[in-house]
DNA sequence: GAAGTCTCACTGAA
DNA sequence: CTTCAGTGAGACTT
């Protein structure tokens, strides 16, 4: 959950006032998606440059793909070999790997030549069983003993963008597993469903967490405008250590002449928080509530409302952490970093039920990007689409797509982009049905996740492969889907990429990348966003139409390299053997390659980037009687709103490889893994 | 150790 | 069918 182009060391792309500051660069022809010429230090990236401290996500050295494993070769052994450490990639300052076990006081337990994971096999894991009391989750510490927490004490004390991406993304993954297994098991429902709160105690015993050293002021690696969607997130990566509570504090503890200093607050408008400007807001003390065991009371100036009292004083920063109602799953909220605040005033009110309760007048420190400020725009854009400045089209689908795409310009003159026409689903010109007679499942009432009778969870080697809330839980080198002759109805799990669009979506002019797509709606790690649609052609047709020239910037190959990255859980922090069956790579029996020059979707739209915020993952279902690979795009992390949408166009294997250094172009995308070019 | 907490997912009534 | 209040187990902190 980086924000993408939102990395505050450098105006974020929702910053507008900031974009208007740019002056216009008239020499850029507007050649989508990339003006490829400009040369490289006039390079104001859109989204970079990114701060020296960060370091890319991908942490782990893998085989490139470029030999895929047989199709069926199911006694093969698990090729993948879990990370040993944050390995060659990215060098950490300090080169010793935390050890998975952790004695109680949180320190290492031991000097780390235990760089090999074999190698802490022989330590004692007393210390870490009898941790484990308690504890409602059971891990093989056998197995578990044998991971290696890939964060080191120092990164465990101080963050990074690295290690908070490491820990967000690893934190999901793992908590997209356990719901996956709880939604399996059939639990008697109601309690225990808490996948948010098992994986947070996973990681957090393990040591696998960051920022635990409390500080005032900025969070490195969490940057303004991140967003969360559990209490336990921000606990992990260190920006509000209370899993409840909304006031977290430092200090005060004996002594007199320590005082406590508030460091964050998280409102989430359960009391009356006022949010009528942006940058101000009335918070209230905690205490007083009425709980079980006690009624309604008067707040006192003590713990959190003492802390905030000293900090009004002391003109101390607060960050501010505001919770919203997720619109797409109301009964959730998305947590947002809206930077620091310090607090002008108190005063005590009476509440509701005519307790005194404390207010606090929480006023924005400026010079910061906007992030709750954006939200605001949106709700007003949402809901009247011609008040959204610069607004070309309101729906460029023209009505294809189940939820408008509006098209923007708020950068330059341009008015859109070349033509084309919107098709939502891919065009198969000759058969290029992949699967014979294929045949879905049975289901009347919809497919259920554990139910090994239903014939599509099975080809899913028998796991559902999205969570109850519609995230893919890993990725996979083919997920199959329901199709139409599946009788499980249109609410059926197993059709997240057939039901279209699930978040609005607007095409924009960037600054030096042509156009390209972002959202209006926060997107969470896992969420489906669109498939890639086009013309579906073979190599054959690809390469003539290379080499007559043809300037086709919109192909989609997915025969070309791309680079492997970790977004799965780590089976080994559930006590897993192997590897739960293998790779993430993409494997599909023969490649897709499309050209959305001439028909496309939305998905034409989006840019390339070294270090993108999106991954394609092929999925199968039967249309017709035949089946056909569809490239679904899926979030990495959660993505903040209006935050470019990119993925990894790949490379092509060979210099040479026709076309390849016609169609090589200059990389914009800023962040510091670029490759420096890519391939169109 | 105990108490405190602006949780989260679910339930059932309106 | 949505919205709302009510419920309980829960994990982190001081």
């Amino acid at each position: 959950m980086q924000g993408g182009s939102g990395f505050n060391a450098v105006p974020p792309a929702f910053d507008k006032s900031r974009v208007l500051d740019v002056k216009p660069l008239r020499s850029l022809r507007p050649i989508f998606p990339n003006a490829n010429e400009a040369p490289p230090f006039l390079c104001p990236s859109p989204s970079g440059p990114f701060p020296p401290g960060y370091s890319p996500f991908y942490p782990f050295s893998m085989p490139p793909p470029s030999e895929p494993p047989e199709v069926n070769q199911p006694e093969e052994p698990p090729t993948w070999t879990p990370p040993a450490a944050p390995a060659p990639i990215r060098a950490f300052r300090t080169p010793e790997m935390a050890n998975g076990d952790v004695d109680q006081s949180g320190k290492e337990a031991g000097p780390s030549n235990s760089k090999k994971r074999s190698s802490s096999r022989t330590r004692g894991s007393t210390s870490s069983q009898k941790k484990e009391k308690g504890r409602k989750f059971h891990l093989n510490p056998a197995i578990t003993a044998n991971y290696v927490v890939p964060v080191s004490q120092a990164q465990r004390e101080d963050g990074s963008r690295y290690v908070v991406d490491l820990v967000l993304i690893t934190f999901d993954g793992l908590r997209r597993r356990l719901s996956q297994l709880e939604d399996a098991k059939e639990v008697p429902s109601g309690l225990a469903r808490r996948s948010d709160l098992r994986a947070a105690n996973i990681l957090m015993t393990k040591g696998f967490r960051t920022n635990m050293r409390k500080r005032i002021g900025v969070v490195p690696g969490v940057e303004v405008g991140d967003i969360f969607f559990f209490r336990m997130e921000l606990c992990m990566v260190g920006l509000h250590s209370q899993s409840m509570g909304g006031i977290d504090w430092i200090g005060g503890k004996g002594s007199l002449d320590e005082e406590p200093l508030a460091v964050s607050i998280v409102s989430s408008g359960y009391y009356d928080d006022d949010a009528e400007d942006k940058d101000i807001l009335i918070y209230s003390g905690q205490g007083g509530a009425m709980t079980r065991d006690k009624p309604v009371g008067d707040q006192k100036l003590e713990r959190g409302n003492l802390a905030l009292e000293r900090s009004m004083r002391r003109a101390n920063e607060v960050r501010v952490i505001r919770g919203i109602r997720d619109v797409a799953n109301p009964n959730a909220k998305i947590y947002v970093y809206d930077g620091l605040y310090v607090i002008q005033e108190s005063w005590v009110e009476k509440g509701k039920s005519g307790a005194n309760t404390f207010k606090y007048k929480f006023v924005r420190v400026p010079g910061q990007p906007e992030a709750f400020a954006v939200w605001k725009s949106i709700e007003k854009w949402k809901e009247n689409i011609s008040s959204r400045p610069g607004l070309i089209l309101p729906d460029l689908t023209s009505g294809v797509e189940t939820i408008a795409v509006s098209l923007v310009n708020d950068f330059d003159d341009e008015k859109g982009p070349a033509y084309f026409t919107y098709c939502s689903t891919p065009k198969y010109s000759k058969s290029f049905a992949i699967v014979q007679s294929s045949y879905g499942c049975g289901c009347r009432k919809g497919c259920a996740a554990g139910d090994l009778n239903c014939a599509c969870i099975r080809k899913n080697s028998g796991d559902l492969p999205y969570t109850t809330s519609g995230v893919l839980v890993s990725r996979k080198p083919l997920v199959y889907e329901c199709g139409p002759s599946c009788p499980c109805g249109p609410n059926c799990k197993i059709r997240v990429s057939r039901s279209g669009l699930k978040v609005r979506l607007e095409v924009f002019k960037t600054k030096d990348r042509g156009w390209g797509l972002r959202s209006y709606d926060p997107i969470r790690a896992g969420a489906f966003i669109c498939e890639y649609a086009g013309e579906v052609i073979d190599k054959d047709r690809l390469k003539k139409k290379l080499q007559e020239g043809d300037n086709d910037e919109y192909i989609f190959d997915s025969s070309r390299s791309y680079e492997p990255f970790k977004w799965n859980y780590e089976p080994g922090l559930l006590g897993e053997e192997g590897t739960n069956g293998a790779s993430e790579d993409p494997d599909i029996p023969s490649p897709v390659i499309m050209t959305a020059k001439d028909f496309g979707n939305v998905a034409r739209f989006m840019n390339h980037s070294c270090n993108p915020n999106v991954f394609w993952q092929p999925v199968i279902y039967e249309e017709n009687n035949e089946s056909f690979v569809h490239i679904a795009f899926f979030a990495v992390r959660h993505i903040p709103l209006m935050t470019e949408l990119t993925y990894d166009y790949g490379t092509l294997p060979q210099e040479g490889d026709n076309g390849f250094n016609l169609r090589k172009k200059k990389c914009l995308c800023g962040t510091s893994e670029c490759r420096d070019y890519f391939v169109l």
